[in-house]
RNA sequence: UGGGGCGUCGUCAAGCGGUAAGACACAAGAUUUUGGUUCUUGCAUCCGGAGGUUCGAAUCCUCCCGCCCCAGCCA
C-alpha cells in the first residue's frame, strides 16, 4: 500500500474505507467481490463495477472475490459464467482461487433459513402471488399480516422441510421473514426468503427444488465470505436494512456493510440487461459480441483495449449522481490509449483509381514508412508504390469548398510517405457522371522533403499501390441508437434505433502489409481512424477490419459547417 | 401518495465554513508529410430556489421545487 493511497481518498467509498481503517473496524481488511448474476454477458456498467470493487481490493492490499448470484436458475447458465468469467480476466483481473458461487452456499443457506425458524422470525407462508401482493399494500397504505404468520415454529419447521422435499406445487408455499407488515419500507414487510420452483440449475441440478431469494441469499453470501465492503448500485439503497436485518440474525463479529454507488449509463446506447437481451433475442444486433455492443464481449471484438475501458472507469468516478456519462468520453479513452500503441498503416474505404502518367509503366519502389510518428521505438515498414494508385472519393473534389486542402482541378497534394502529384485530368463514367478516374504527375524531387523550389503544398493525403493492394471488407460503426438517452424511454425504444448503425464496405483497399495481420490486432489507417481485425470474421490473407473509432475530424466538423 | 436517494459548467466530477479542481465536449491559435498527435488560450462572479445563522456559506439551519428508486415467488 502506497502512501498516496492513505491520504488520497477520491470518492465516498474510498472516503469510507479510509474511515473504516481509522477504527479498525475490519480489523483494516478490505474485502470486496464482484457479484455478477449469470444471465447474461457483463457490459460497460459492470465494468465499473469489476474496476471499483478489484481496483479497491489492490489499492488497499486486499481481496475481490468472483461471486457467481447464481439463485435464480431461470435464464442462468454455464455459457454466461464462462463469458463472465473470460470478460473479467480479459479487462485485467485476477481472483485467484476464489471464484465462488451463491449455489455453493444453499445448505449453509438453508441452514440459517431454519435457524431464523427457530427464532420465530420466519414463517411459511400460504397465500398464492396475487394474495401476497394484496396483502403486502402499497405506498400509502400498510400492509396486512398473513393469515400464515403465526403459525408455530413445529408446523413452520415441518412444512418447510417438506418445501425441500418436493411435497408441494410451485408457488404453494413462500418461506417469509418475520419483520413489520405495515413498515413505510416496502421491503420490510414480510419478504421473501425462499420459493418453490422446479427448474432444474445448470449447478445442482434437481437437487433443489427452493431457491433462496436476493435479499436473503446475497447478504449472507456476502458474511459468508468474510466480505468487508459489499459495494452495490443505487436502487438497492431500499433493501439496506433487510441486508442488515439477515446478517444480523445469523452472524456475530464482524459483518459486512453495503454501499451504493450510481450505475453507469452512457449516451447513445443501453446498458439494462432486459434490454441487451431485447437486442440479442430480436437480432437488433448479430449477438452479444456484436461490436456494436456495449458489452465486454462487444467492445473487446469492437478493438476497445483492457486499458482504455479501465481508464474511462476510473475517469467518469463514483458518485451518487444519476448520470448520463457522453459517449464521447468512452471515445476519448480508446483513441488516447489506441494513438500510442497502433500502428500507422494506410488503407482506402472508398477507392478511387489514379494514375501518375508520367511515373514510368512497370516500375515498383518502396518506401520505408515510420510505423508511427511519434515513436521511432515502433519501426517501420515497406510500403510498395506505382503508377495506378487507390485514393479516397473523398480527397478529391471537383468543385472543391472554401479551406479545402485535398486534391481538385489545377491542385498539388501530398501523397502520404511519397510524392508531390499535380492534378491533370479525370474520366467520368457518361451515363452516370460518376468519376472513374483521375490522372496526376508526380514531381520525382519531392520524396523526402518540400519541393525544392519553394511552392508550398499544404494537402496529405493517403493511398494505396492497386498493384499490390490487398482488398478488405471494412465494417463502420455508429452509435446504436439516434437519441442519447434510449434507456430512459420506457416503450418502444426500439423505434430509436439507429438504422445506419452498421455500414459495410465490402470492397476496401489496405495496404500490402496488412495481409496476414493477425486477428485481433490493431492499426491506425492514417487520417480515418482506427481499426481491429475481427477475430470472427476474418480468413488468412482476408482480413476484415472493424473500425475501433474514427479520428477526431476537425475539417469534418468545418466542412459540415459550411453546408448550413 | 408512504419510504429511500440525489440536485455544482453542455456531460462526468472535486469541494467537508475562508471566498468554485480536473476531465470530456465546445471555441480560438501555434507546430505538423495524418485537417491525427502535441502545445497554448478561452469556457460556472456562481453551486435547484427562497429565507436564515456567520466577519465569511456550494459547504450549517428552515421551507420550497425538481429528478431517480421501491408495491417480482427477478437481481
Amino acid at each position: 500500500m502506497t502512501q498516496e493511497n492513505n491520504t488520497l481518498a477520491t470518492d465516498f467509498i474510498r472516503e469510507i474505507i479510509e474511515d473504516d481503517f481509522s477504527t479498525n473496524k475490519h480489523a483494516g481488511r478490505v474485502a470486496t467481490r464482484f457479484p455478477p448474476e449469470p444471465n447474461g454477458y457483463i457490459h460497460i456498467g459492470h465494468a465499473k463495477s469489476v474496476c471499483l470493487n478489484f481496483g479497491l481490493a489492490a489499492q488497499y492490499s486486499g481481496t475481490c472475490n468472483l461471486r457467481m448470484d447464481d439463485t435464480d436458475p431461470a435464464g442462468e447458465s454455464l455459457e454466461f459464467v464462462e463469458s463472465i468469467i473470460h470478460d473479467v480476466h480479459w479487462l485485467g483481473f485476477d481472483w485467484n482461487d476464489r471464484l465462488y458461487y451463491a449455489s455453493d452456499y444453499f445448505e449453509e443457506l438453508y441452514q440459517f433459513a431454519v435457524q431464523i425458524i427457530k427464532m420465530g422470525k420466519a414463517y411459511v407462508c400460504s397465500l398464492n402471488a396475487d394474495e401476497i401482493r394484496e396483502y403486502r399494500g402499497s405506498f400509502t397504505e400498510p400492509g396486512r399480516e398473513s393469515p400464515f404468520r403465526n403459525r408455530s415454529v413445529e408446523e413452520n419447521l415441518d412444512l418447510f422441510s417438506r418445501m425441500r422435499a418436493g411435497e408441494f406445487e410451485d408457488g404453494a408455499h413462500v418461506l417469509r421473514a418475520k419483520i413489520d407488515i405495515a413498515s413505510p419500507n416496502i421491503v420490510m414487510r414480510d419478504p421473501i426468503m425462499y420459493r418453490i420452483k422446479r427448474e432444474p440449475h445448470f449447478r445442482t441440478g434437481t437437487n433443489w427444488v427452493i431457491y433462496p431469494m436476493y435479499d436473503f441469499a446475497h447478504c449472507l453470501s456476502d458474511a459468508l465470505e468474510n466480505i468487508s465492503h459489499s459495494i452495490c448500485t443505487l436502487e438497492f439503497e431500499n433493501n439496506r436494512p433487510l441486508y442488515d436485518w439477515f446478517v444480523e440474525q445469523v452472524i456475530t463479529g464482524s459483518r459486512p456493510r453495503q454501499i451504493e454507488f450510481a450505475r453507469l449509463n452512457v449516451s447513445y446506447t443501453v446498458l439494462s440487461k432486459r434490454r441487451l437481451i431485447e437486442l440479442v433475442e430480436r437480432n437488433h444486433v448479430a449477438g452479444w459480441d456484436d461490436p456494436r455492443m456495449p458489452t465486454v464481449a462487444g467492445m473487446r471484438r469492437r478493438g476497445y483495449t483492457p486499458e482504455a475501458i479501465r481508464n474511462f472507469c476510473a475517469v467518469i468516478g463514483v458518485a451518487k449522481n444519476d448520470n448520463l456519462v457522453d459517449a464521447s468520453l468512452l471515445e476519448h479513452c480508446v483513441r488516447e490509449d489506441l494513438n500510442e500503441r497502433a500502428p500507422r498503416a494506410m488503407g482506402i474505404l472508398m477507392p478511387l483509381k489514379m494514375v501518375i502518367d508520367n511515373y514510368p509503366e512497370g516500375k515498383v519502389e518502396e518506401f520505408e514508412c515510420s510505423n508511427h510518428p511519434q515513436n521511432p521505438a515502433m519501426g517501420t515498414r515497406k510500403v510498395p508504390f506505382s503508377r495506378v494508385l487507390y485514393i479516397e472519393r473523398d480527397d478529391f473534389d471537383e468543385n472543391p469548398p472554401k479551406k479545402y486542402k485535398r486534391l481538385g482541378p489545377g491542385r498539388e497534394v501530398r501523397l502520404r510517405n511519397a510524392y508531390v502529384i499535380k492534378y491533370q485530368s479525370l474520366v467520368k463514367d457518361e451515363r452516370t457522371g460518376e468519376i472513374t478516374e483521375l490522372h496526376c504527375t508526380y514531381d520525382p524531387d519531392t520524396h523526402s522533403g518540400p519541393p525544392p523550389d519553394g511552392r508550398k503544398v499544404e494537402g496529405v493525403i493517403h493511398w494505396v499501390s492497386a498493384e499490390h493492394a490487398v482488398p478488405v471488407e471494412v465494417r463502420l460503426y455508429d452509435r446504436l441508437f439516434r437519441i442519447p438517452d434510449p434507456g430512459s424511454i420506457s416503450e418502444n425504444y426500439m423505434e430509436y434505433l439507429n438504422p445506419g448503425s452498421l455500414e459495410i464496405l465490402p470492397v476496401c483497399y489496405a495496404e500490402s502489409s496488412l495481409k496476414y495481420a493477425a486477428p485481433g490486432s490493431r492499426y491506425q489507417f492514417e487520417r480515418l481512424g482506427y481499426f481491429c481485425v475481427d477475430a470472427k470474421d476474418s480468413a488468412p490473407g482476408k482480413p476484415v477490419f472493424n473500425r475501433i473509432v474514427a479520428l477526431r475530424d476537425s475539417w469534418g466538423k468545418v466542412a459540415a459547417r459550411g453546408k448550413n
